[in-house]
DNA sequence: TCCCTTATTGAAAGTAATTTACAATAATTA
DNA sequence: TAATTATTGTAAATTACTTTCAATAAGGGA
């Protein structure tokens, strides 16, 4: 029983082959998905899959923080699966592939200052770099 | 003439009534706006003024980089006006809130480190805090 | 100041994204 | 294995956003 499949027992939830797949696809991409790609990838390992089920997976994952939305200038909705421990993306602005990266300390200072000059107590925060990969370049 | 108005001059736009509506409205939130609301607000000072123009003027001030996008949780998509100067945004997650602040040198660093761990080049960042403002504590 | 050019606008229709309702199905637990 | 009920797919509904096009108004020049 994988690790995802553990959390979703945990949290009440069955392990369905249209959960499944979604998993299965986010855990082969290498790249942010949008539903509808999630759909097409899926369809191949569960032949009933539907968009509605995308949908529905995809918010519970990320309830469940198994999952994490990414952002993008422009249109937002990308979905990538959460690697434990690892909290920023960055992006490939050409092939769209992502990597992921800690970097907790080196806002630690940042966050600090921006709570002393500010008022505000801060909570969580949201870093994403764009560039381009190795193989692009 | 104020900055925004000459920068769109600038640009070979022209100074409309719509525009100057939105740009108020913008000026005056100090939280991100959705178009939606933005329309709502609008229209008290622009009767005539259309969802449609509300998408336009957005999609032009953001061009001119005098508006940016900030991303929340689940809605994306809403619009404060650009701070000069200023990159990233703070949002308190309980009234809405916005400000900006500086910080790219913090990030310098931080950058460096990764794009040497990836091999990724970096083009662009984009942070954003969330948390709760002095009086919302 | 008035006219002329053309950027800008709103209405309406079109497309895409996301959500909801509900009956049928399948995962779990006893 | 049977019973319970979470989960699913279909279809329809809603929301978000874009495009088309004729009417309007901004602003440069006479």
């Amino acid at each position: 029983m994988s690790t995802w499949e553990e959390t979703l027992s945990q949290a009440g939830c069955r392990i369905t082959e249209s959960r499944r797949a979604v998993m299965t696809v986010l855990a082969q991409a290498e790249r942010p998905l949008v539903p509808q790609e999630l759909l097409a990838l899926g369809l191949k390992l569960q032949a009933t899959l539907s968009l509605v089920t995308v949908y529905r997976s995809l918010e519970l994952f990320e309830e469940l923080s198994l999952v994490r939305r990414v952002h993008q200038d422009t249109k937002c909705q990308g979905y990538l699966l959460t690697a434990a421990g690892h909290r920023h993306v960055l992006i490939c602005e050409k092939c769209g592939r992502a990597v992921e990266f800690p970097g907790q300390d080196d806002l630690a200072a940042l966050i600090a200052r921006v709570e002393e000059r500010t008022g505000y107590q801060v909570k969580t925060h949201w870093l994403q770099l764009r560039g381009v990969c190795a193989e692009c370049q």
